[in-house]
DNA sequence: TGTTGACCCTGACGTAACGTCAGACCTTAC
DNA sequence: GTAAGGTCTGACGTTACGTCAGGGTCAACA
């Protein structure tokens, strides 16, 4: 009743090559039942079973040397596998949609008629924005990322971004005219510097701790981090928060 | 005004590893401008600029053989190279995303309390269905396609699938009676049969132009298709229809 | 001057999952 | 007997580097 197959007709059978099959034979991930006098690989309807588990635990991501594992281990959780596994695609997916998006973002430029250079170099920015917000998330908890997502449209971070920018010009603007951080002028920068970073926190203190450390904590920046003000600009603003904080 | 930078230094500024230059050297991809009397790499502005290039064209997913076909030949049409690549990432999403529902299937025969073999049947056979719909749509124009996708709901094709059963059914039924092609049952099943292809081709005569050829070209199936109806119950139907074609 | 520690070099091997020869053997049909 | 078609093993190629291993360089410090 069980007849025995050759390897191009079991190979078929299956949706494999004949060369996958010797690779699978090598690596004892499936050994073949039989051999014929002249060596042929002889195969199975038990060892059909087995290569359509390993072709479909290997559809879903599996390496072969994971299929091993989870095929000899007897008892597998094929539950807590399948969500795993689930996990680790929906990251790759995730992480394909923010590549689209660059490639989009770089679309855009090259469509208003600018220079190949200047898409590229979307693109890296794209990366560096992306691999920042991925550094940051880990200073902020699940509940406070939630928050931050929904107060923090994009709208309301390019706004905050032309805020600080001025908030920097400003700054060199006194420093140029040789005010003192303690004087008035200081003051209005500390507080404009405050309510920016409140627009931020949502006056959530939680976030706020962790802003300041993540902030203070500038020895662990990844290293294409760029500062975001010159070390004078820098220095002001400290000593102006210093004089003026309530 | 130039500095020069050493290798991991010049890494640094890119986000990349040594390894990952000396490769780049050696490829050709990126060669240093110069060199240091003992033999160090030296790296200039000039090169930096080129590896963020690098670096933004292997993010997007081209190889490095690619990149260094696109950065070689200097008038790159930068616009249809982003246009291709964003295809083929959304193409790839695609797949991501069928994978995903697979694995769903098989998590939901989990809950249901099936055995692990039952699942990883349900995901080799959402891979076939899967390589079936690719194979098929071959054999239609796109519009045929849109067509048919509004057409043919998930309810109407499973029922479609109980009326194809059935009517196997009863043709086996048929025959085990003694029934020949050409009499009063073979009329039926003729016409039970037209309705049928009628529902799928929606009327189309280009549709049903291309089941025919879709379905006559037996020989080209792919190896694990399973066929629709045994020989006889075949056999049955051909004869049935051409007794009876209008 | 010698030494330490931080860099740098090259070359060779490893990775994952096979594909692609190459050289040799088996089977079967005409 | 031979021609066609299937099978075997072994070796190298693929991608983008990582990881040693063995050996040189550079700056500072004792």
């Amino acid at each position: 009743m069980s007849r025995t197959y050759h390897a191009r007709e079991f190979a078929r059978l299956a949706g494999v090559t004949v060369r996958a099959l010797h690779h699978y034979d090598r690596l004892g991930l499936l050994q073949p039942s039989g051999r014929s006098d002249a060596g042929y690989r002889l195969y199975t309807d038990r060892d059909l079973v087995r290569l359509e588990e390993i072709v479909a635990l290997k559809f879903i991501g599996f390496t072969l040397n994971q299929i091993q594992e989870l095929l000899n281990r007897k008892n597998i959780d094929l539950a807590a596998t399948l969500r795993q596994q689930r996990e680790i695609l929906a990251e790759k997916r995730h992480g394909l949609d923010r590549t689209l998006q660059a490639i989009e973002q770089a679309e855009q430029i090259v469509a208003c008629g600018e220079a190949a250079d200047a898409a590229l170099r979307k693109i890296i920015e794209v990366i560096q924005v992306q691999n920042k917000k991925d550094w940051m998330q880990k200073y902020y908890t699940q509940e406070q990322l939630d928050g931050l997502r929904k107060r923090w449209s994009p709208e309301v971070q390019e706004q905050s971004q032309r805020d600080w920018a001025e908030l920097a010009q400003d700054v060199e603007a006194a420093i140029a005219r040789g005010e003192e951080p303690s004087g008035e002028a200081g003051r209005l920068i500390a507080q404009r510097r405050q309510n920016l970073i409140g627009q931020f926190t949502g006056g959530d203190p939680g976030v706020a701790a962790n802003l300041q450390k993540l902030y203070t904590d500038e020895a662990n920046w990844p290293s294409n981090f760029k500062r975001p003000f010159s070390d004078a600009v820098n220095r002001f603003l400290c000593e102006a928060t210093k004089a003026f904080s309530t």
